[in-house]
Formats: structure tokens, C-alpha cells, sequence
DNA sequence: CAATGCCCAGGAATAATTCACGGGTTTTTT
DNA sequence: AAAAAACCCGTGAATTATTCCTGGGCATTG
């Protein structure tokens, strides 16, 4: 039915792109392949080729994967974005369709996939690898859960979540407290479980994505 | 002098294997290039092909891609290996280095480069990217301290400590490791001497500051 | 007045960690 | 090449940390 399928690829890596167009150009409903290195000059790319999809990075140097699709968006807003990652983190997935895309693959999906997913989105659809779709809406929620289980803690387990997870050992924590040692491993035990984490390192870790740095108490 | 330079790619990537191939094959030094998609099975394509040089990516699935060079080395101790991976940190770079590594370029740097780079060492040479190399003379007071311990720490206690201070527990990383859970005590206890930190905390925290962020390995 | 939830903490059982040690291997030094 | 040093792996005993269960005090709420 529609002609070939013209294709404007942005991605700071020329080896990437230089794969990603070898295969494309395998499948005949491919027409032209346009490379972009970067988000600044694929908006002007993009108003001159007019291509029917855009196939992006996120990982790249000045303007980011997703402030580009913004631009890009902001000027055509018909124009249809394919993210094309190597993060299979679900926290960019969320991001990339937030700020407009229409699909979203790794760069370990198999390369067939890439050309249908091509085809598909060309077509108005939508296409998102489908163990991130899965896991997308089991953890959408988790994500924006990690801050509600944060606000979860009652004002004591807050206190020694904020020592335990900058440092401090729990027999500090309880001295700085003045609490017994027990108490603070029985806090410690709820905290983690309340967080859903097994490990310190891994508290430790939730904490500092949260922007708790610094013990608040003396 | 020599004949053509025959390539042994190994990155789990599909589509960055072409890229490189593609890339590889315009220049007329290269020869053969062979494909494997994980370290397991590099090996063996190793002994079977006997390539000039094994380009090798760090993040893989199974063993690890500084895991994957030692066993290679252990078995074929003249074999070349060049890293070419997505990490920037520069604790990848000297593992990579210690493993037996001869050069480390990123999948950021030009085409050409990587095309240089293979043909550097496969004349025996070595090739580090330069900015890495510069970088690491710039490195702050502080970070450089750190820097420095956690470069003390032997092959097999950097391996733990990935696996700690990314969320496993000490059973997870023995079994994922293959050691016994008492070995793994040992190692975290003089790890965490070396590292000079008391808590599991101050560990993950330290490792998330260097860009530890998942292992490298399985 | 229950009922709930937080706060504190002890006891017993369990799990995790440390310390001292030894044997084997690899690497480096001399 | 021998010696020394470093690394790797593991065990056993001692120590420490953590969990689970329990219970009392306190404040809030229906």
C-alpha cells in the first residue's frame, strides 16, 4: 500500500548506525536510510528529509535522546519516534514514551525486530519490546512506589534509615539515638522490609537516589 | 608484512556486530571476521579460527567480558584483546587492562579508530583511547584516593565487590561466583579493610560514586 | 472503651561475620 | 631457578549481628 519507508537514524555512535542501516536496508519496504549524530542536527535533518520515522538514541552528547524528541515533537508533531537503546531500564522507557516516542527496543533485541518495529510504528502504530512492556506495567508502579514506601517509614525508621543508609553502623546509630542496639536492629529489620530490599548496599543505594546524603540528627 | 587480520567480534549485540563487521570489512588490512555473542563460547571459536585479534565487549551476560579475557588468556596467553564497550569509568579501563586487555576504546570513538586500534595491536602493539588515558591524570584529590583503593583490590575481590555493592547478598554473590560462602566473608572483610569503610553502605555508596552500577560480570 | 499503630526493648534462636590458620597456585623478585 | 610475595580458597572456633517473638507504655481514632 504506502511506498517505502524512509528512515532518519540519530545516534551518536557510527558504528551503531552503520548496523542498524546495513540491516534496515535488507527489508525492501526500507527506502531511505538519513543519519543524524546528534539531536541538534536532526531537526533540521528531519525538516528537510521528512522521513516517515525517526529511529533514536537516548544516550548522546549535547542535546539528550529525550529533550531532542521534545524538539523534535515541538516543530512536527505528527513525527513518529522509534527509541532505540541499550538501557533496558524501565525508568527510560517511562521517560521516552513520556516525552513522546512510539516505540522503544534495546540494542540486544534481535535485529528483525528493530526492522518490524521500523515497519510498524511507519504503519501508526505503536511498538514496545515486549519484556519491557510486560515488566512496564508491573514496575511503572514500582518506580513511583520506591517514594511511597520512603514516605512509608514512621518518623523513627525515617531517622535511622537516613544514618544506616550514609554510613553508619547500627550500633552508632542507636548511641547517636540514644536507643537501644536492639531497637534499632528491630527498626532496621521493618525498614528493609517496608523498602523491599535485602542488603544495606541496596538501601544504601535507594537512599542516594532519593537525594538523602547526610545524617540529619547530631 | 603481514597477511590480512583476522577478527574474532564478541559482544552480545547483534546489531553492533554488524556495525563493527561492516565497518571492519571497508578496510583492506582486515581479513575474516568471525562473530560470538558471549564469552562462553569465544573461547572456543578462538581455538577453532585462531584470529589475529578478539574485539571484546565488557557487559555481557554469563561470564562477565573481563572474566571472558582471562579465561581466553588463560588458555591462549598471545591472544590480543581489544575492549571496546560502553563504559567511560576508568576502573573498567585498568581491570580491563589487568585482565590482559593490550587496548580500550569506547563505542563512542570514530569508526576509524576502532579500525586503527585493531590494526595497532594486531601488529603487536597497544591502543588506549586518549581521553581515558588523559583522564587519568585529571581526577580530583578525593575520587583519586578512592580511586586508588578500590584499584588494590585484587581481580577476585573486585568481582565481589561489584556483586555487594550492587544489591546482592554475600550468598547470591558465592553462588554466582561459584566459591563458598565463607570465602566470600573473607574476601568482603579484607575488602572492606582495603577500602577502608565499615559499613555495607559506605561500600555501595563509594561504588556508586565510581560508576559501579552493575556487574560486569554474570 | 477498644482498636490500631508507633516506640522501646529483652530473650532465644539463627545467621552473618571475623579471626587465625593452612594448603595450593600464581606472580614477582632476587 | 629458587625464594618471596601475593592471591585464592576454604575450615573451625569465637564473636557479633540480626531476626522473630513477646510484652508494656503511649497516643490517636472510631
Amino acid at each position: 500500500m504506502s511506498g517505502k519507508i524512509n528512515v532518519l537514524l540519530v545516534d551518536d555512535h557510527a558504528v551503531v548506525r552503520t548496523g542498524y542501516k546495513t540491516y534496515l536496508l535488507l527489508s525492501d519496504r526500507i527506502g531511505e536510510v538519513f543519519e543524524a549524530d546528534r539531536g541538534e542536527t536532526a531537526a533540521q535533518l528531519y525538516a528537510k528529509c521528512l522521513p516517515d520515522i525517526v529511529v533514536m538514541d537516548l544516550s548522546m552528547p549535547g542535546l539528550g535522546g529525550l529533550e531532542s524528541i521534545r524538539r523534535l515533537l515541538s516543530r512536527h508533531a505528527d513525527c513518529k519516534v522509534l527509541v532505540f537503546s541499550i538501557y533496558s531500564e524501565l525508568v527510560y522507557v517511562t521517560r521516552a514514551i513520556k516525552a513522546g516516542a512510539r516505540g522503544y527496543i534495546t540494542k540486544g533485541s534481535a535485529p528483525e525486530t528493530l526492522v518490524m518495529a521500523v515497519c510498524t510504528i511507519a504503519d501508526g502504530g505503536t511498538y514496545v519490546e515486549p519484556e519491557l512492556a510486560q515488566q512496564l506495567a508491573i514496575t511503572s508502579a514500582v518506580e513511583l512506589d520506591e517514594t511511597a514506601r520512603i514516605k512509608s517509614l514512621s518518623p523513627r525508621e525515617f531517622d535511622i534509615f537516613c544514618l544506616l543508609a550514609t554510613g553508619a553502623t547500627t550500633r552508632e546509630a542507636s548511641k547517636s539515638l540514644c536507643l537501644s542496639y536492639k531497637t534499632v536492629c528491630n527498626h532496621t529489620t521493618s525498614i528493609k522490609d517496608k523498602l523491599g530490599v535485602k542488603t544495606m548496599s541496596e538501601l544504601a543505594l535507594m537512599a542516594s537516589r532519593h537525594g538523602i546524603t547526610q545524617a540529619v540528627g547530631s
